[in-house]
DNA sequence: AAAATATATTTGTATATACAAATGAAAACT
DNA sequence: AGTTTTCATTTGTATATACAAATATATTTT
C-alpha cells in the first residue's frame, strides 16, 4: 500500500515514520558491503574525516543521544574499526588502520546508496525535500 | 545542534531520520494522556473506526509489517483495548467496550498534537512538507 | 479425497534507539 | 585543601521495529 492511500497519510508523524523506513531500508541495502548499519557507517566517517573527534560532538552530528552513540561505538570498538581514548572526562574517538583501509569501500557505498535515491529521485527533487525536512527539522529544536 | 549544520544535513538517510525521531518525540508527548505509544494509538483509532478490521489490512495502513502490527495488537490486547478475533486464517480485531469510551481522550491527544505542530509550522508549511515526503515515500514503494 | 501450495498470523531473535540512573573526572566554591 | 557542583560518558532497562522461521488455515492441483 502506498503511503499516500493510507487513512493517515496527512499525518506529520504518521508520515515521516513511514518515510524514514523507507529510506533506511535502502540504506541499510547500501551499506550491507562493509557490514554495518548506516548509523555505524556515519559514524565511523565522521571519525574517518576528524580523528580524535569527541564522543559528545558525535552525538550532536548525528543527532542522537550519547547513549546511543556510546552503544554505536561499543559495536565499533569490539569490531577494531575505533578505539576510544579518555583524555580527562572525555572520550575521544579514533579510527583505526583497517578503518582507514576501509576508505574506499565507504566511498563505494556512498555512491551505491546514491544511485538508489537517484533511480527514484531526480537531484532536484531530493534537494527540495532535504532542504524542506531540514528546515521543519531546525524548527522542531529544543 | 540543528540538523543544517551537521555534516550530514544533505544526506536523505540521515535529514529523514532526524526528522522522524522530532516527530515522534513530539507526538508521544500528546498521547502520554492515553498511556499510549503513537502507533498503537493509531492501530487502535483504526480499530475504532472499522470494529473487526483484518490485522494484514492494519499493516497495510500503518506501513508497518505484519509481525510488528501482531505486536502492537498484544500489548493492547492485554490493556483491554482490543480483542482479536479468528476467523478463518485472518485476525479480525475488535475494539472493546473500554477502547469506546476512551474515544474523546483519542480526540484530544490528536488535537493536543497538531496544537503541537502548529505552534511550529504554518498549516500550509506542514501540508506542503507532509505532500513532499508522501510523494517521495510512493516512490520508494516496492 | 489427498497432497501440495498459498496466505495470514505469530514467535524467536536481533536491531537501533532513548530515558533515567550510575560513574568518573574536572571545575568552582568555600 | 576539601566539598560540592557540573559535565561527559556509560550502563541498566525498555521501546518499537524488522526478518526469518514456525504455525495454522484455506485453496488448488492431481
Amino acid at each position: 500500500m502506498k503511503t499516500s492511500d493510507s487513512k493517515y497519510c496527512s499525518c506529520l508523524y504518521f508520515t515521516a515514520n513511514a518515510l524514514a523506513r523507507k529510506v533506511e531500508k535502502i540504506a541499510i541495502e547500501s551499506w550491507k558491503k562493509v557490514d554495518l548499519s548506516p548509523s555505524h557507517a556515519y559514524l565511523l566517517m565522521l571519525a574517518l574525516d576528524e580523528p580524535g573527534i569527541q564522543a559528545g560532538r558525535l552525538a550532536d552530528q548525528l543527532q542522537l543521544t550519547p547513549s546511543t552513540v556510546s552503544r554505536l561505538l561499543q559495536k565499533l570498538e569490539t569490531k577494531k574499526l575505533v578505539i576510544r581514548g579518555a583524555e580527562g572526562k572525555q572520550i575521544n574517538v579514533y579510527p583505526t588502520q583497517k578503518a582507514k583501509e576501509m576508505k574506499p569501500l565507504l566511498k563505494e557505498c556512498i555512491d551505491d546508496a546514491s544511485e538508489r535515491y537517484s533511480k527514484i529521485l531526480s537531484k532536484e527533487e531530493s534537494k527540495q525535500l532535504i532542504k524542506n525536512m531540514s528546515q521543519v527539522a531546525d524548527k522542531l529544536e529544543d
